[in-house]
DNA sequence: CCCCCTGTCCCGTGAACGCGGGATAGTCGG
DNA sequence: CCGACTATCCCGCGTTCACGGGACAGGGGG
């Protein structure tokens, strides 16, 4: 689950003492490097831009920008680089901000220089390393939300036929990776059509996705 | 953080060797005492009703009744305990419903040891001990945030296309609709393509709304 | 035991789609 | 003013889709 190649983390922190402990923890960490490290936004922009970066590890209470603001600038400066936000912030509003504007994971300074160095490689690989208490947040936040689906049940190859076709494959190549022939797949995303209740296929892609289902 | 008296974890997982071995390690915690370990819903709730659980480790592909199904059951059973998933099962369905139906957590098998035995820590704080790729899916799944995305913007009629593709329209009612003929239609989704690199309406409707676009 | 239901598989046809090609009008900057 | 660009519009052909129709194996209930 290791990355290959060595990583580039970018610090944004203003507390001078945890920055050169979380600096020196990542440097001692084989495969991340950290040359950068700045006390703002500000100064992060002004210094590195154009320099490559997988991830940056943001601070939100900054003097200058702050944080949530920042990410957009971030984003636009640094496009590849994922954003982990680590701070002491734990509203709700704040952390909700911060990932609509784009951060991939969220940390807290509670949490310990182990945990953040596995959220470092998380987020590399796709994940979204969040705080617990952040999560229970995020899940309460949306449970409310979340409409009681009333229950459809596709079968293992619909749910298959289902996935790939989201995926952007035709019907004959859904056939060839699952191993049967077109009309299989016809009639499985025919029967897609009457459990979703639409009548092609860019209603049942969005329907189901609607749903959760894929 | 950490609680001050010992916590009664319960097991139900079917397979032998990883039950064992997570119990070995729950043993060896300090704070952590694991005397119920089974290998179904129902032989937990035949022998261990009535007994006080802190924490239930959760796997899903049971014998008998199926993990989710068993949620609302056990936590009938164990009013007080946090129920915490613990499976291979990774598909945004399944997540949703395990959630939904009242886990306070979601682990994969993929996480390591020391990983689950702070889930338990964190679940009893509270939080919501999410496995990263799990927290990424439950993000997008809500759209609270965009995936990096290297700025999409479709025009004001594509916009209208996609969305009325995605209520299951066909192109000739959209061009009805929009008061345009059949081949507009036909082109707007054309340079959608192009934006979205799809080819067809399937990946164009996927992608638009995993991307948040409608 | 047999029937029904479900999941899977197959064919053929007419309608819808994907795409190459080309055209017109409005906008913006040099 | 004129070229470059964008949004909109149109045609035709070959491919893919939607759907009516039919078949067969496995599981559950009468």
């Amino acid at each position: 689950m290791k990355p290959t190649a060595s990583l580039n983390v970018c610090l944004i922190e203003d507390h001078q003492d945890y920055r050169r402990a979380l600096q020196l923890a990542i440097r001692n960490s084989s495969h991340l490097l950290c040359d950068l490290s700045f006390s703002s936004i500000e100064a992060c922009l002004a210094a590195a831009s154009g320099r490559h970066v997988d991830v940056i590890l943001l601070d939100l209470g900054l003097p200058g920008i702050h944080g949530v603001a920042g990410i957009p600038q971030l984003r636009e400066a640094f496009p590849d680089a994922k954003i982990l936000v680590l701070t002491v912030y734990d509203h709700k509003p704040v952390v909700l901000e911060a990932l609509a504007a784009g951060a991939s994971g969220y940390l807290l300074k509670a949490d310990q220089i182990p945990t953040i160095l596995r959220g470092i490689d998380e987020v590399v690989a796709g994940g979204a390393p969040l705080n617990s208490q952040i999560a229970r947040m995020i899940l309460t936040t949306f449970s409310a939300v979340r409409p009681a689906t009333p229950e459809i049940d596709l079968t293992e190859r619909e749910r298959e036929t289902l996935g790939l076709l989201a995926k952007g494959f035709i019907k004959k190549e859904i056939a060839d990776q699952l191993g049967v022939s077109y009309h299989t797949v016809d009639t499985h995303v025919r029967n897609i059509y009457g459990k979703l209740q639409v009548h092609n296929l860019s209603g049942a892609v969005a329907k189901s996705m609607q749903l959760g289902l894929i």
